[in-house]
RNA sequence: GCGGACGUGGCGGAAUGGUAGACGCAAGGGACUUAAAAUCCCUUGGGAGCAAUCCCGUGUGGGUUCGAGUCCCACCGUCCGCACCA
């Protein structure tokens, strides 16, 4: 496949009112000149206009950008650019989410440091954003590598840790017995380390935490006050911090079984009602209850030990098949002291969540239910579906954990899953052991503390510093930043922070003895949860923010990016937030008032017959009839056309956004970045949709160069009156106008793509019924240079080079990027009279044109004169007629 | 496994519960041209009919409604996230 069609040389088109072909590779980088030398895009924060901050995800600098970065930025310029055009002083700014993995692994393949590797991608990338034609304020550009941005990153670390936000806790991690080094869970490939391909085990480590969990109720919360969110994320984020009351019900164990005497093990439950279907009682590996069990049990030992090599990742935990060990432990059933409960270890109950212990109700949890059905422990159904017979009611496979009342339950039998909720709660809350009930009611919070401790070497150092004697002492502020040292090496596996010679040793602040420095790394989410703050004011050296600067500009009007930061992302941002504000950096605590997360630039993969991919930049299409086959451009040899996927390096359907700038240019790249598909939904690429995309443009210019001939005939002051054709054009722009506006408003930029080209077919049309130069009227002059006035007003945020281009031709002598944004006449949108579809029955049999303001009862008279009404009706009355106003009538027969 | 979405012509998609298929792409036919490219015009969901017109049709099966692509229930399929990828 070729994207070389740009390559065409100009050639002159025969209309006689058109002029050459438009030529984007002078056309563009001239215009992007002049944007410059103006300084249109610099932002000042003293502008006393309403402000408007829109902002796209900052791109990780992997070295060239790709179509994913197109979309979005072009959806963020455009609605930059218009509301820059509605008046607003519009905040666009660029930077680099720029520590992160990918550069340590550059070290270690091709031996290049990663600053050199990130801030050589970093120039390169910015050339590619810049042939763009972004509206963005460069000046304000900074990479989160820069000293002098993570400087205030560690300030503010230390703030949180004075302000009692930061913890140490162990944690698990995934370790490498082999390569001696920790892994993250992409590292990890079905449980085995991807370079040593060793088996990966769980292993804990003392880590820094954000307390992220302190603020769980808050962030839910204000979810609610989210309003322009989508309403997918705001759900996966209710679902993410999973709140759920429950009860803390404490079960005493037998004491001829309990392996260190222990008198009890405490479980957290949100269906307490389900407690007399009890079966079991189940460990985390990680409980202190089987560790102590397996210290005199060597099998149980062995099984904990099994359990820990699934790694850290919850996926791969929640799917490997559920197993158990019996620990011989046997618990007491709090309604009855006869009744004892097996206490298994199981690999899928979580230390995280709850006690890290549950008691097992297989007939209503899917989990326990597999997991007796295992073991041969049996169920018995103590909820019973409303119309089923409670004798006859057996649970076999499928767990039932709908709605129902109570049975087997003893004094439960007949309550509502709510009322036996209450009630064993009361009776377990006012029960007694050792001084504490046996029972209480909690709200539990799947959410878990923020672990921001990386044992790597490029990333935002932790600024503390470890002494014997004085334990945890911040770096104090004068010594910030704590910066990287350059002198390192990437030989060994690890953290070459951990084996550097001299970076660590450090004499205690506090005492002055011989100390150490914290070597491990922050989280890279953790630099991109403040960037937007930074924005506002990323020339202050002393603070992180400026109060004034910060709380003028924040919340962001409108955010952008990819879903696949729906949650981590948004929600670390969200507490981040947060924590800013209780340490005094920012006023508010929600940082992005709108949030649009747009979809995935996806293509067709192909392979050679013997299974390897190949890019579409190598591939030909040809298309025979309804059937397309692809070759290889150079060989002819044959391809394969696989599914279409995201684009992706592993699969080389990736298309270089470079290429099509150069061939095609930015406009074009952009405009098809913004037709069909809707920006929430993948889009496709497809060669056929840049070339319409790249021939929409071409005809676009021509349609203005034919428009500002016509004009040229047209006078200074708005005729009277306009004959139907010039009416026709008017109405069609101000039409166009009205939903563009509304369109881009709503980031619904495939409809506005819509709009436009109605637009401009409206205008094709009244230039093709010009068969002769005296045909021109005045007002059909006046109304054409108005519309295309209109129209390239209207395509200018998508095309902004072309529109210039336009704007210019034209006449005018400004820029289009400067203008305001035009104005609706309002009564070119009304129509005198409507035409409603007839339905009889609710299948459409008719229209009927109607006086705009016609009443209800003269439309329903008309409807039954009409023939195919009478028709359908066979001479009998109708029931009813229903008339919807302006939009249909229905006769129901 | 858990959580979230999506499903409409040959394709991308449009449609405040109110004419399903706007707009674009592709395809077919025609004009222009020595020819090609480019451009312009016409046709294009399926079926029946000379035609007017009629029947069917929004993943599948039910339901609510005067009226369902849209709302509700169940199912099938596809995609995304899951805490150390960014």
């Amino acid at each position: 496949m070729s994207f070389r069609a740009g390559f065409h040389a100009p050639i002159r088109h025969c209309h006689p009112m058109t002029t050459d072909r438009y030529n984007s590779r002078e056309a563009e980088p001239r215009w992007r000149t002049v944007w410059d030398e103006q300084g249109i895009f610099a932002t000042k924060n003293e502008d006393p206009r309403p402000k408007y901050y829109v902002l796209e995800m900052f791109p990780y600098p992997s070295g060239r950008i790709h179509m994913g970065h197109v979309r979005n930025y072009t959806m963020g310029d455009v609605v930059a650019r218009y509301k820059r055009a509605m008046g607003f002083n519009v905040l666009h700014p660029m930077g680099w989410d720029a520590f992160g993995m990918p550069a340590e692994n550059a070290a270690m393949a091709q031996k290049v440091h990663p600053k050199t590797w990130t801030y050589d991608n970093i120039a390169a990338m910015k050339k590619q954003l810049q042939s763009m034609g972004l509206s963005l304020d460069w000046a304000r550009e900074f990479a989160t590598c820069d000293p002098t941005y993570y400087k205030h990153q560690q300030k503010m670390f230390l703030d949180f840790l004075r302000a009692g936000l930061v913890e140490r806790k162990q944690s698990k991690v995934n370790w490498d017995p082999v390569d001696q080094t920790v892994l993250a869970n992409e590292q990890v490939i079905d449980g085995r380390g991807w370079r040593s391909g060793a088996l990966v085990e769980q292993r804990d480590l003392t880590q820094w935490f954000f307390r992220i969990s302190d603020y769980a109720q808050d962030l839910l919360d204000e979810i609610d006050r989210l309003e322009r969110w989508p309403d997918k994320v705001r759900t996966m984020q209710r679902n993410w911090i999973g709140r759920s009351e429950g009860l803390l019900i404490r079960f005493a164990l037998d004491p001829k079984t309990a392996p260190n005497a222990e008198t009890e093990l405490e479980i957290f439950t949100t269906r307490h009602d389900t407690l007399f279907g009890a079966k079991f009682m189940a460990l985390s590996a990680d409980h202190p209850l089987a560790t102590a069990a397996a210290r005199k049990n060597p099998a149980l030992a062995a099984f904990i030990a099994e359990c820990k090599k699934v790694g850290t990742a919850q996926e791969a935990i929640e799917k490997a098949e559920k197993l158990g060990f019996d620990t011989g432990i046997r618990a007491i059933h709090p309604f009855d002291p006869d009744w004892k409960l097996p206490v298994y270890v199981a690999n899928f109950i979580l230390m995280d969540y709850g006690t890290g212990a549950i008691f097992g109700c297989p007939a209503h949890d899917q989990r326990d239910l597999d997991f007796v059905n295992k073991y041969g422990l049996g169920n018995v159904p103590v909820v019973c579906p409303p119309g089923q017979d409670p004798k006859t009611f057996v649970i076999t496979d499928v767990a039932f954990d709908g709605d129902g009342r109570m049975i087997n339950s003893r004094f439960l039998d007949g309550m509502t899953i709510e009322e036996a909720k209450e009630e064993v709660a009361k009776r377990l809350e006012i029960e007694k052991r050792g001084n504490r009930p046996v029972g209480q009611r909690q709200v539990n919070f799947r959410l878990r503390d923020w672990g921001i401790s990386r044992q790597r070497y490029w990333g935002c150092p932790i600024p503390v510093i470890h002494c014997e004697a004085c334990g945890v002492v911040p770096v104090p502020d004068k010594d910030l930043p704590v910066t990287l040292p350059d002198d390192i090496d990437f030989d060994k596996s690890g953290n070459p922070l951990d084996r550097h010679p001299t970076w660590k040793n450090v004499p205690c602040p506090q005492c002055g003895k011989p100390a150490r420095r914290e070597t491990d790394t922050m989280d890279t989410f953790v630099d991109s949860s403040w960037y937007f703050a930074r924005f506002t004011d990323p020339w202050r050296t002393d603070t992180p923010t400026d109060r004034a600067m910060v709380d003028a500009w924040l919340p962001v009007d409108q955010y952008i990016g990819g879903i696949e930061h729906a949650i981590l992302h948004l929600l670390y941002s969200r507490f981040f937030t947060r924590a800013m504000m209780k340490t005094g950096h920012v006023g508010m605590k929600e940082p992005f008032a709108g949030l649009f997360t747009q979809g995935m630039v996806v293509h067709e993969t192909y392979r050679k017959p013997n299974g390897e991919w190949v890019m579409p930049a190598d591939v030909k299409i040809e298309t025979v009839g309804d059937q397309r086959r692809a070759a290889l451009a150079a060989t002819g040899e044959p391809v394969e056309i696989g599914s279409i996927e995201k684009m992706s390096k592993s699969k080389k359907n990736t298309v270089d956004p470079d290429d099509i700038i150069e061939s095609f240019g930015a406009d074009t790249a952009r405009w098809f970045m913004l037709s069909d598909s809707p920006p929430d939904r993948d889009v496709i690429w497809t060669e056929e949709g840049v070339q319409g995309a790249w021939r929409f443009v071409q005809r676009l210019w021509r349609l203005v160069g034919e428009t500002a001939d016509i004009g040229k005939a047209a006078p200074s002051a708005k005729p009277a009156s306009f004959e139907p054709e010039a009416l026709a054009v008017r109405k069609a722009a101000h039409k166009a106008l009205a939903r563009v506006s509304e369109d881009i408003e709503k980031l619904r930029f495939n409809r506005c793509v819509a709009h436009i080209y109605e637009c401009a077919n409206a205008m094709s049309a009244a230039i093709g019924a010009v068969d002769a130069p005296e045909k021109v009227t005045p007002d059909l002059a006046f109304a054409m240079k108005e519309a295309a006035n209109i129209l390239v007003q209207l395509f200018a945020p998508m095309m902004p080079h072309l529109a210039e281009e336009c704007w210019a031709a034209l006449g005018h002598k400004s820029l289009v990027s400067l203008q305001a944004w035009p104005k609706v006449e309002p009564d070119l949108l009304v129509e005198d009279t409507v035409t409603l579809p007839v339905q009889v029955n609710g299948k459409k049999r008719a229209d009927i044109t109607v006086a705009r303001g016609a009443g209800n009862a003269d439309i329903e008279a008309a409807v039954l004169t009409l023939d195919a009404v009478k028709k359908a009706l066979d001479g009998k009355a109708p029931k009813k007629v229903i008339v919807v106003p302006h939009r249909i009538v229905n006769v129901v027969a």
